[in-house]
DNA sequence: GTCTATATGTAGATAGAC
DNA sequence: GTCTATCTACATATAGAC
């Protein structure tokens, strides 16, 4: 195994003037063949050169525009983070500013359908394929201890306002149950991504590519409900 | 990344005789090394020198006694999955024994705390380090489609029972959306393995080691709620 | 910026002596 | 059953011509 470096070079080397078009193409590309295989086979799985090969770039590319493999994989998952997070603060700022108390299901909506509707979980539009991938390499991410670093700089941040957001509408609550209701939340947004499988395999009767809106709402309702029951306690 | 081939020869070769003694002690041993570091690495990332060497064994050893590598790692998910099956079944055995009708709480005690006893998730003892690791395998072979078939022979049996068992006690409930709040409450039960970093990260005043209990009564709390709330809709 | 060629390490698997 | 030695393939990374 790869042994991961605490502080990766996130460059290559200095940039020290504008890159051409056609540089940025070829660094776009490899970030958009990194992300679907990664996502498709982990990091130890996916190697350089089928990343070079997929985006139609030499391996030698690959080091020149983003550096290590390592720092390639970080990239590729800070790329569309900031977007992310926009996306979701946005959404709870939404939910503020209507009038009304602000609910529970309200929060969790905010913080959970910008992540389904990139990938393509509900609403209208099969998904960027690119964010479809993305949202499995946030799985992974999630999952392997080996990437706390880009998972802190990364996802915790905006995770840690959304909880804090539920701990003033829950101002008697523990917070650490909260943080506990919430990893179990964005467990099961995430097995979204990497378990549908099961579901089919489970439920012979399941829909195949209809209701996915049904499995989005599913799983608003199913994370506020134990929210509810965690907090109450 | 290495090609999975649809049915992999399980045994290196039959078997004529009973093993020795100190055969079998070298085969466990293999199994055991594997384990672990399949759980802390991924398939891809733990190498078959690793294994070997952790157990104290030559890598030839590993060949001989196991086959290839994805033959040795169906054999470690499939080592103790009986076992898991088995208490499951028994606990979901005595609580229809119990007087009383049978609740939706019961049902998923009776598949979520064996998994919880034996990771050293809840209860006394710090728990089994083997065991504690093939928590965690389990979290890989459920989150990557390319196990699909050791998911399918190993959990999928025990599963479809315990959906069965909730479809009867929600007769009107669409057995759909019982298998969808079913692989919800798998994923929050395999992140207590898998993120409990996360947690960490995320609630500065979360307990360290105490609270396990809590962790555990939390994770049938949180499922039970939206099991509920998934199946009124 | 891109490409060819290559340096250097490690992977999985097995042959054959013991 | 175990061990040494080795085969072959593929990994990451870089040097240097263009």
């Amino acid at each position: 195994m790869t042994k991961i470096s605490s502080a990766p070079d996130l460059a290559a080397r200095p940039r020290l003037r504008a890159a051409s078009k056609r540089s940025l193409a070829t660094s776009l590309s490899i970030l958009d063949a990194a992300e679907i295989l990664f996502a498709e086979r982990g990091y130890d799985g996916a190697s350089v050169r089928d990343i070079a090969a997929a985006a139609g770039a030499q391996i030698a590319s690959v080091s020149f525009h983003h550096g290590s493999k390592e720092a390639l994989f970080a990239r590729v998952v800070e790329r569309r983070a900031k977007e992310l997070s926009r996306l979701r603060l946005e959404a709870l700022a939404a939910a503020k500013a209507r009038p009304g108390p602000l609910t529970l299901e309200a929060v969790l909506e905010a913080f959970l359908r910008p992540y389904l509707e990139k990938a393509g979980l509900h609403g209208s539009g099969a998904g960027d394929p690119q964010w479809l991938a993305y949202a499995r390499l946030m799985a992974i991410v999630s999952a392997d201890a080996r990437w706390h670093a880009i998972s802190e700089r990364c996802f915790d941040p905006t995770a840690g306002l959304f909880i804090a957001e539920i701990a003033r509408l829950f101002p008697k609550a523990d917070t650490a149950r909260i943080a506990v209701a919430f990893v179990f939340s964005v467990a099961a947004m995430l097995s979204l991504s990497t378990s549908r499988w099961r579901i089919h395999a489970l439920s012979p009767t399941a829909p195949a590519a209809a209701g996915m809106d049904d499995l989005a709402n599913g799983l608003v309702r199913f994370c506020e409900a134990g929210f509810r029951a965690a907090l109450d306690g």
